[in-house]
DNA sequence: CTATTTTTTTCGAGCCTCGAATTAAAGAGG
DNA sequence: CCTCTTTAATTCGAGGCTCGAAAAAAATAG
């Protein structure tokens, strides 16, 4: 049912908007917002004097604000920094990271700690992400700044309704509740998201010049991973994270995939995929657990250096993206690709017979995309994905409904 | 950049929320729009006052209105069904029709021509339906209504922006703009969507119960079609209607596909596939172009009756599809599917195929779907979901504006 | 020191929604 | 038959919001 629309409602939107032209130019005049923005020059002083009276935005007066024009010169306005942290807390293999953030987006703390992800009993699991947020609450709170939004990525599949991860390579445990159990612990909404779905965010907050409206991260690890913004907004499943790209079929009966099944394109592209098949292992040896980086490398490196099974081996991973990203494209349309992660290291051994497979399909027949990017480091971008995702939801959620919004916003999540 | 909002955009959206539930509900009184929408009662009365003079709403009084009641009756309003006009063109293979349908949604006059689309040329195709149109509007404007809105739906690939017909099996042409051709003809709105799209509207219109925020309509005939909604939203590629699930790859380098490449889930699933299975054709033969529905039929029940090559190619239709699902639930999560078109009617030769296939790939693993359902005759839905997205841009984009917004819509498009 | 230019704020007009009060239109009951 | 009760719909004033015009503020130019 669409919603009906209040007269207050035009208010919120407005702050919302003049939040986010803010957010994303970094500082504008009044004068830039109306340009931006559309907004009447009333309007947008109405609206920034509240802001400014809240201290969600503040007057940045630096001497080289213009230089000699004449006129009153225009004052500067931004983001207050002071106005609220969040923190951001990245769950992956062995390791646990969080940091905290400031308005403006600044890391002003951060943690990080060693953990045995897999053998860890669910209650630790837990309660490690719970210490280490709650270290963090109570560094901000020595500077007076107030933890407004948590959030929290990690590998895997989370629900829908991003509370639980549903499932992860990372852990044997399913359906762990950590979303709820930082919310109960300390009272700060928060909520768990799927690592290429942050990846995916912090390249069109980046780099919106080429990841803006429809592109794809797809990450190249030990399982393969994706991110998928269409439409300019995150495409998530329909009960959960979803998009999970690892695991569309690419050779009917094939390979034994990580999930139980055979065939999935992550069962030839996966690293375990790549180092069973560079072995010489039977395709439906079970996938082994974790492999070092260094080894990956060393087989690449083999792969390079003369053709042989190591070389195959990226062929078939090759081939099998290719197969998996036509068939993607044949439903999306084709789009942009960056290719992340460590196994993105590899990529010269991949994209040949990827492309070669691609051309195969019908998927991306008509249109010509542009050049493969690869990032092998994706531990910052998890980390700025979840910063700008928390940072969203104060500006939308909290700061654009203002302090009467605000209590209605509790009455409605009580 | 997130959209600013205006004084008037208030009244227009809701305008727009009561326009919309008395499209659903059919005819509600002022009293039941305050409880469904949660407006005033000052507002309603307001924004039904405007609506009944503009002849978009009117007051239905008949005698069997509640029974005995105490108090001042309710009386109920209703979309007046002579508002405008709209209407919904079908372009199949060697068909084309048209229906004139009035504001309540009801037919009220309709065109069938017969045609080879398959030899027409171009200018003679484009002007077929051209003139089909002008044939309507002229029936329209003898009763003294006033076309608002055309929907054209056609089997095949058109541009996201809904001009032209980019690609289709039932005419040799590529690139061919109805939409344009009709608009600059008669001044009216005009779009062509694709056909599965329009039964998917159909479906969520009807049966709202099942088919509403997720779910797939799949069309089996010649080709291998699909309608998609996410989150009750239409699902469209990037640059075209997308959503071409026929074209996922199923076996690499497999049978060859109508779309010149090979191994596409409808090089097994379409009735030219399915013929050619039973045929003991081989795999890279070039399609038939077109196969008589008593002839698919015929195979069905030799299918049926025994085994043999007739029943194997059911089967490997069924596998493709099983596959081909379950690699699209692993991106989006698993949805109730019905399946339409005329291959629909074998669907008790594909099922058991089909389910084994799906349970061997990751979608679907966790949830359980609800019994698959067919519907062999597509044509209605197909007129039917034009008719709704007709009505439902007049409903938005014309009668919500009402008659200052109506200027500014037309200096938008100008 | 005054005129000019540009930015920002102030003020009134015109919408819109909402709640309260009012009017309208029926049945219930003596 | 008339009055009371009940429910539906309208009217009216209060309070928001945006906008354009006018005014105030803050600089440079001469």
């Amino acid at each position: 049912m669409t919603a009906i629309t209040r007269s207050d409602d035009v208010r919120r939107q407005n702050r919302r908007v003049v939040i986010s032209v803010l957010r994303r130019h970094g500082r504008l005049s009044r004068t830039d917002i109306c340009a931006t923005t559309g907004l009447s020059a009333s309007t947008v002083s109405a609206i920034t004097a509240d802001l400014i009276d809240e201290t969600i935005l503040r007057e940045v007066r630096d001497a080289e604000t213009t230089g000699a024009r004449r006129g009153r010169p225009q004052v500067a306005l931004g983001l207050n920094p002071e106005a609220a942290t969040v923190i951001a807390l990245v769950l992956s293999m062995n390791s646990l990271s969080a940091a905290l953030i400031n308005y403006a987006g600044e890391v002003i703390a951060s943690v990080q700690r060693k953990l045995p992800t897999l053998t860890l009993p669910r209650d630790e699991l837990v309660h490690a992400a719970v210490a280490v947020t709650g270290d963090l609450i109570a560094q901000s709170a020595k500077i007076g700044m107030r933890v407004r939004r948590i959030v929290f990525g990690v590998q895997g599949i989370t629900d829908s309704g991003s509370r639980m991860l549903l499932w992860s390579p990372i852990t044997q445990h399913t359906d762990v509740g950590f979303a709820d159990a930082i919310e109960t612990a300390f009272g700060i909404p928060t909520t768990i998201e799927n690592d290429c779905n942050m990846i995916a965010l912090a390249l069109g907050e980046h780099r919106p010049d080429r990841y803006r409206d429809n592109f794809l991260a797809v990450m190249l690890s030990h399982g393969i991973g994706m991110g998928l913004v269409l439409k300019g907004q995150l495409f998530q499943g329909t009960t959960s994270s979803g998009a999970e790209f690892g695991h569309m079929n690419h050779v009917p009966e094939g390979a034994l995939c990580r999930c139980g099944k055979r065939g999935c394109v992550e069962a030839y592209a996966g690293n375990y995929a790549i180092w069973r098949n560079a072995k010489g292992l039977p395709e439906e040896d079970a996938p082994a657990v974790d492999i070092g980086d260094e080894e990956m490398q060393a087989l690449a490196d083999t792969a390079r250096d003369h053709d042989g099974p190591e070389r195959e081996a990226y062929r078939r991973a090759g081939e099998a993206l290719g197969y998996g990203l036509g068939s993607l494209f044949s439903l999306i349309d084709p789009a942009p690709v960056i290719f992340i992660g460590q196994g993105a290291r590899a990529f010269d051994l991949i994209e040949g017979p990827m492309r070669e497979a691609m051309a195969k399909t019908a998927g991306g027949q008509h249109h010509r995309l542009p050049p493969f990017e690869t990032e092998p480091d994706e531990r910052p971008l998890i980390r700025e994905g979840c910063a700008s995702l928390a940072l969203t939801f104060v500006d939308r959620e909290i700061f654009a409904a203002g302090a009467a919004g605000a209590q209605d916003l509790q009455r409605e999540t009580a």
